[in-house]
DNA sequence: TATGAATGAGGATTCATTCAT
DNA sequence: CATGAATGAATCCTCATTCAT
């Protein structure tokens, strides 16, 4: 009787197989080398499918990228997402939980293929507009959604004082990973932990300033 | 005599200007299409030379590339550089001209080539590290260092808060900025004039409530 | 026993269905894309069929154009034959007989699939003799015996005075066609019906003064 | 001097060389493999050049075709126009001069890759009808109007009935070349010498038998 | 038998770069 | 010195053809 299911489930799942091979091997190539200097061979060679395997499954380089971009965005979604909706609301606890959330939030930013997601976005978002905003939808946004979700909640506590929950976690994700860059040398190097840890903290200290002034 | 200084004169001169046209045409070419895609044939098109002329100058399209940056940086600093310079320091006018300053700088970021140069310098700073360290030393860095140095006499004023002024610097532009991308879809599109406005003064405002907190 | 019957035929005649399909299907397309630029793929999928399909009963791209090819070349023969063999004897209207049939073959040289064969044996004639072979043997090969017949029989009865009956069907068919290439263009363009009538009177009025002299 | 002259005039010589070497090679690679298989490799290969070298000075492989068909068809024009113009007004030779004329003309056909053109440009009529125009253009365009224009002058002496000029040389051409690809099975063959003639020879009667009723 | 899936091979095209002038 | 001309290399993409099911 499993066997039957297994059978029958077989070319759906060896499908999903190579999609999933083909996106994993992507995200790193175009990470690594830009979208243009990125060759459809060395993706297909990376993924041990050939090249029209490829083309059959995403139709063409571009709609592969836009989809391993998207499917990028979601992994570190994700992870981010539960770092956001773990974020302890606990009025003892919540200043540390953001220092906790920012680190967190961080490292998501700095490690893997996300580190290059940003980048990779933005250099192409020009020529195709269509990716910044399927990279927006699948990974920017709802994180941002979520964390606006947790500091209204802070807000309605008392404990921050927030007009925008949305301006609000904008402005709590630009402080804390203000230096990201500059630290990273644009993404060329890995960064120290302790210097992130240090300027992650130094931009929670100026978000609860600037949004728990009362405190 | 003037005749003979301008034959002296005359190959410097028109090295001087040939270099410029040179780097003139490089920078939208460079934004418009991305280190990749935008050919030395095009930009040596554009500059009204031939394209063994643009490899005299400059030895490649390499270095032609992280010269172009630099410079687009260095012109984007001097604008930048003369508005935070100009930050009005008097007690009673100084939010104002934080307002102002932050408004002049994100308009720098947006117009005109400035707006490719993170994006461009982004997208290739991991092939290319050292176009990254290039700008930050003839833009961000310079512009930054200025900042802080204006923010820190605002501190040592006392209408400040200021523990380091590299940092406040740091939190004023991310402040200022941080939804700039989302604003023009990562540089694909116009942003609204308004909306930057209103943007960035909630930016600055946030920054008020976090570095000047008694007032 | 109608259903054993059908039972027994069924594949046979499924066999023969797809079979037609198939060819029905690849007329067309090699006829618009001709023989390199029409896949296989678009001809299995206007036939419904799939690609193996097609291998299995042609056994390649070759053979099934050669097939295709003679194919179409039996279907206008078929048409094109029963004009032939309809062309009226009788003294008084053999003549206007003769015109009604340049028209008729004409037409069916300009309509349809048919239009492109002669186009696409010519096309592949010399990388592949056999098709011009096969479908001269299909095709032009018994219209041009029947034609002579026909013309002969006029010679007989002392209408024409035709020598080598072979070479005045050659003639007959030369003389109304030859302008057929120039009025559609080569095949790119749709002819004026009337255009195409005058043409063909003209060259049938030669072939009366060529081949009736006496009258 | 002359050297000046010489060194003056190289680039333009050595462009017009190029130009003319891979107009050369094209042509019979084009004519062996027909358009599609014919691969812009080989040409360049068999030019001695390299493959940018053809696509800076043709742009591209349409192009190439396009003017490569129109190159042949001015060399057979070339040389069948001078066949045409020395057609033989004499009455008493004029009959023999148009059997010449006829196997002359059938002879350009025949031979080399005039015997391709005609293939390729109505095998690709269809998929670019440029080609089509150009090659009626450059070569049967002037042909025929020099033919009809000879036998005008025969129709003005009287030796010929010709009403429509024009139609009197497509009947003349269409007649003297009807068998041609029947002879050459579509151009795949080699046609023998005499059964050509012989083919001509009977055109021409037909045509004068047409055209010159009196005699 | 009929098919979805996969591939190896090949072709057009573009570009950064270097000589000869 | 500045240029027109030429090239070697590399990329995207397509297709005829064949297995495993």
């Amino acid at each position: 009787m499993g066997t039957t299911t297994d059978i029958g489930d077989a070319p759906t799942a060896r499908k999903r197989d190579k999609r999933r091979a083909i996106l994993d091997a992507a995200a790193p190539v175009f990470g690594e080398a830009g979208y243009e200097r990125a060759s459809v061979d060395a993706i297909a060679g990376a993924a041990g499918v050939s090249k029209p395997t490829v083309y059959s499954y995403f139709g063409g380089k571009e709609q592969l990228f836009r989809e391993t971009m998207a499917d990028v965005a979601r992994q570190v979604n994700e992870v981010s997402y539960r770092h956001v909706i773990a974020l302890d609301l606990h009025p003892d606890r919540f200043r540390a939980g953001l220092h906790e959330l920012g680190v967190a939030l961080t490292r998501c930013q700095r490690d893997g293929c996300a580190a290059s997601l940003s980048r990779l976005v933005l250099a192409e978002s020009r020529r195709d507009p269509a990716v910044f905003e399927e990279v927006r939808r699948a990974g920017f946004g709802p994180i941002r959604e979520a964390l606006a979700g947790r500091l209204a909640r802070l807000g309605n506590a008392g404990l921050l004082d927030i007009d925008d929950a949305d301006v609000a976690a904008q402005h709590f994700i630009a402080l804390t990973q203000s230096q990201l860059p500059e630290l990273t040398a644009g993404g060329s190097a890995e960064a120290d932990e302790d210097l992130v840890a240090s300027a992650v903290a130094l931009g929670v200290d100026a978000f609860l300033r600037a949004y728990a002034p009362g405190r």
